[in-house]
DNA sequence: TATATTTGACCTTT
DNA sequence: AAAGGTCAAATATA
């Protein structure tokens, strides 16, 4: 309510300025990728991408012009709907009569990393939390945080979904790093240069491996991946190859479609297999067992992940960079 | 008994 | 208003 301004809120100001400038880092990155990718396509998805960056460029500076100039602050989500309808009713009383009181802001993270595993170890040990139907996906999504938080306030979360082409695989989502010190919950971060140059030990990383030796762009690309990963939805899993542009490409099409597209036909992003995906049945038993024996509340009708397991991670998630949220995007495009 | 999961309700964001 | 994310009571399991 209260449409005060008269063009542009500077709220959505911000937060399209925001969107340019995530957006000018994940073409940036791409652009750094398709430098060192030996394609046939390679130059001409630069092209692209150079286009792509130019017209980001100069809306930025359009943006910037208009005063909005928002862009160094990042918005704070938290706050956001306070201004709005200001004070809400702090807490309800639920028909069986426990009173919740609820302050949490919602996607205040962006994701730090995406990967598609067959397995749900990842070296750290994990609290599920919620579990949600997904509106375009027939796969439901688990909610995980670090079991430390309450201990030592780490905030890292996961979020599980079933591969809707593969069920036998998941599309984890990572928000946050671990600031937990729990020796089993050490995260081993590999380098990208490592992955990139072994492939062997790619299979269960998603990385760009890029040859700059510039951090911050390292960084942008994974988390720009996560991004674009995260567009794809789980149907990239199905779609081992080939896609197909259009010349509207030309037309400033959207740029995380772009970067998704291209990921895809890059195939950087490895599906893995192999990794010692059974050998355990902890609690449920597995994947198949919770239903069954499920128990729970109300005893589960559909399906649910495996309890989170807290062996020696068969792969390693790496922690990289600043969790978006505060971001002072460094990330240089060009010399 | 303690800890983890399930699940419905609540709350925020789009 | 719908969708998605989180909370917390109820319930299972170790």
């Amino acid at each position: 309510m209260a449409s005060s301004g008269r063009g542009v809120p500077a709220e959505r100001a911000a937060a399209a300025a925001n969107d340019l400038v995530e957006a000018r880092e994940g073409a940036a990155a791409l652009r750094a990728f398709l430098l060192q990718l030996d394609d046939q396509r390679a130059p001409w998805a630069q092209g692209v991408v150079d286009g792509v960056l130019n017209r980001l460029a100069s809306a930025m500076a359009a943006l910037d012009a208009g005063g909005a100039a928002a862009a160094g602050g990042q918005l704070s989500p938290a706050a956001g709907s306070g201004s709005g309808g200001g004070a809400r009713p702090q807490q309800s009383v639920s028909s069986s009569g426990n009173t919740k009181k609820r302050s949490f802001s919602r996607r205040s993270q962006r994701p730090t990393d995406t990967k598609i595993t067959s397995t749900l170890e990842d070296g750290h040990v994990w609290r599920k939390y919620g579990k949600k139907e997904i509106q375009n996906s027939r796969q439901p999504r688990s909610y995980y945080r670090c079991t430390h938080k309450s201990d030592q306030g780490c905030n890292a979360k996961r979020q599980v979904q079933a591969c809707e082409a593969d069920t036998s695989k998941y599309v984890v989502t990572y928000y946050g790093v671990h600031t937990c010190r729990d020796p089993s919950t050490i995260p081993l971060v590999v380098p990208d240069a490592d992955a990139g140059a072994a492939p062997d030990r790619a299979n269960n990383l998603i990385s760009f491996g890029a040859t700059t030796t510039n951090a911050a762009a390292a960084s942008s690309s994974h988390q720009y991946l996560a991004m674009a990963a995260d567009q794809l939805s789980t149907s990239w899993c199905a779609s081992d190859d080939v896609f197909s542009f259009s010349s509207s490409a030309g037309s400033l099409m959207q740029v995380d479609e772009l970067i998704g597209a291209v990921v895809g036909s890059a195939g950087v992003v490895t599906s893995t297999a192999t990794v010692g995906s059974s050998a355990r049945l902890d609690r449920g038993g597995g994947f198949g067992g919770v239903a069954g024996g499920s128990g729970g509340g109300g005893g589960g009708g559909t399906g649910s992940f495996p309890p989170s397991p807290n062996g020696l991670g068969s792969f390693v998630v790496g922690s990289f960079g600043s969790v978006g949220g505060d971001d002072d995007d460094l990330f240089r495009m060009d010399p």
